[in-house]
RNA sequence: GUCCGGUUCGUCUAGGGGUUAGGACACCGCCCUUUCACGGCGGCAACACGGGUUCAAAUCCCGUACCGGAUACCA
């Protein structure tokens, strides 16, 4: 029997972190087993679902690039077929018709209102007592049809109780006393939650019901309907929950943008960095593995490696450093730093895109190192180990757009990073962090005539030359020196002038850091001298801006 | 309240009778270095508690505490 299995999320929102991991963990585990992996919404509450959220949430699986199979499930166009399974188990006398008039819930809140009512019936009550649950067919049949409106409750025995085995946690059972008559029907005919999962389930074939612990004791109730039905119930697989750092209930609507999907995306995150990191909330190896591809992930996902207890998921309120949590953090830059640059590179053209970064000339070699890449996916570039560093291509075999990304990459975290960080490798219009002014520039006054006096000195022994030369720097037009403009004579030069001036190499790299690139934190400076350009290198260490 | 579930470094986790209780992130220190949020090396840091079972318990059993989930004519 091929796995079938589903992610049916409610559209009520954004996609967040723990739906995202359910859908993740369900995709997982079809590809896994080579079975299906299909999408349901559950629209079933009509008041509260949105066809934006539903486009919110398909974005967020596009992002992470969960594909489903099939076509989507409205929850809500199988009403009718709900409809009539619970007509069907009336006729059956397996559910009956319960008049008791709607109790109109307190909306403020549900929840509070749900838990006192609970903790006040405790010990007396009787969840067998409802009067109607006897009541003759043919009174009840009357009742109906003189129009009195009414409710179809699942008729659950006295004696007894509902067991299965997760899964994940293992023989469940749980004591029909403390399983109400649930309403699979509601008084205005719309179908409940419980009853629509299980007919969807049914006729959507699904295999394996992987989903949040949330619903645990759901799925007794789930238990009694299929079998009601007489069908075998699929095999359940609860998940442990994300929790807040205060180990609270993570919500929307407490924690906000953190939680969802897109924040991430917008954020400047990889979808396969984040992945890696859901995959590793609330599941293991059982190895010492941190960085996982897709691919690894469906070879090594099994139910049996998922965990029974909830998962914190880390990150501090107002702080900017740690808006979310660490270890995803880590996991981006991991990626950003070591992935193949060809892979990488589709990425930093959209971000350079939308930064109005990008031009047209990069192109060819963004093509160029893409297709290397994907030529040699099965031989090597796949293949490197975990966690370690992609070696810089040779001097000279990618052209200086693949040789400046794979350059900058080293110190960044997200996407971001190469429209804001590394603006003026792409850009003359860049800001200056005024942070990096005051350490690098403010606190050696001398500089100011320091490094336009370096600008001559450069003019003077340099020629704007290969590889760099031609296209990204404009020539000189023959006023320069005569030595190529390279690392090591770069260094040569720059300790020249240094011991001249009797000061610290460090003064002028980090002055000049910060006039060239306006942060202070990147590559080695002989690297970004050699990236810029001679000709940048010149116009920005003469440039005046920063100095008042 | 009741039912269900959980509890290994701050966080994510490995380990399921004998381990110096391992790794990752974060943090700290040192090294590299012109800076740095790169890299290298190192450090700090955990079996919730109490009873059993056993030659031996983080690991098995019971209880307690704490945390979480569920208790709807929501999903």
């Amino acid at each position: 029997m091929t796995v079938r299995v589903r992610f049916a999320p409610s559209p009520t929102g954004y996609l967040h972190i723990g739906s995202a991991r359910t859908a993740l963990f369900n995709y997982l585990y079809a590809r896994n087993t080579g079975g299906k992996f299909l999408l349901r919404i559950e629209d079933t509450d009509l008041a509260r679902s949105t066809e934006e959220s539903t486009r919110s949430i398909l974005d967020g699986l596009a992002w992470l690039e969960l594909a489903h199979d099939e076509e989507i499930v409205f929850q809500s166009d199988n009403a009718d077929k709900h409809r009539e399974t619970a007509r069907k188990l009336l006729a059956e006398g397996k559910a009956y018709r319960d008049f008791t008039p709607k109790a109109e819930p307190n909306d403020a809140n549900v929840k509070d209102t749900i838990k006192d009512r609970a903790r006040a019936n405790q010990g007396e009550k009787n969840m067998r007592d409802n009067p109607y649950r006897d009541l003759s067919s043919e009174e009840s049949d009357a009742r109906a049809a003189a129009g009195e409106p009414f409710a179809i409750r699942l008729k659950v025995a006295a004696v007894g109780k509902t067991s299965f085995e997760d899964a994940v946690y293992g023989l469940q059972e749980r004591d029909y006393t403390e399983t109400e008559d649930l309403v699979l029907l509601r008084s205005d005919g719309h179908p409940l939650y419980n009853l629509a999962v299980v007919c969807d389930d049914i006729e959507m074939a699904i295999t394996h019901v992987i989903r949040g612990q949330d619903h645990l004791t759901n799925t007794h109730k789930q238990v009694l309907i299929y079998e009601a039905l007489g069908i075998t119930p699929p095999t359940f697989a609860h998940l442990p929950l994300i929790m807040a750092p205060n180990k609270g209930k993570l919500s929307k609507r407490k924690h906000g943008e953190v939680v969802s999907m897109t924040t991430y995306r917008d954020a400047g995150f990889l979808a396969a960095a984040f992945r890696n990191f859901l995959a590793l909330l609330g599941w293991s190896a059982g190895e010492e593995q941190e960085i996982y591809t897709l691919d690894e992930l469906v070879k090594k996902f099994s139910l049996g490696g998922i965990h029974r207890s909830n998962a914190v998921f880390n990150f501090t309120e107002n702080d900017p450093r740690k808006w979310t949590d660490d270890k995803a953090q880590w996991m981006n830059a991991e990626y950003i730093r070591t992935m193949p640059v060809g892979e990488l590179m589709p990425f930093v053209k959209t971000e350079l895109k939308s930064a109005k970064l990008w031009r047209e000339e990069y192109e060819p070699e963004l093509r160029a190192v893409t297709e290397t890449i994907s030529s040699t996916e099965d031989a090597g570039a796949d293949e490197r180990p975990a966690g370690v560093a992609v070696e810089l291509p040779e001097h000279g075999s990618y052209d200086w757009f693949v040789q400046t990304i794979n350059l900058i990459r080293q110190r960044f975290f997200t996407l971001k990073d190469f429209s804001t960080q590394g603006r003026a490798y792409f850009s003359e219009d860049f800001d200056f962090d005024p942070a990096a002014i005051e350490k690098n520039l403010n606190k050696f006054p001398d500089l100011k005539t320091w490094l336009p006096e370096l600008a001559d000195r450069f003019e003077a022994e340099f020629l704007s030359s290969p590889p760099y030369e031609g296209r990204m720097d404009a020539a000189l037009g023959g006023r320069g020196g005569s030595l190529p403009y390279s690392e090591a004579n770069i260094e040569t030069v720059v300790k020249g002038f240094t011991e001249e001036k009797g000061t610290k190499l460090g003064v002028i790299m980090n002055g000049a850091r910060t006039m060239l690139t306006g942060v202070a934190v990147g590559p080695s400076m002989l690297s970004v001298f050699e990236t810029i350009g001679l000709e940048k290198t010149l116009r920005r260490l003469r440039s005046k801006v920063v100095w008042n």
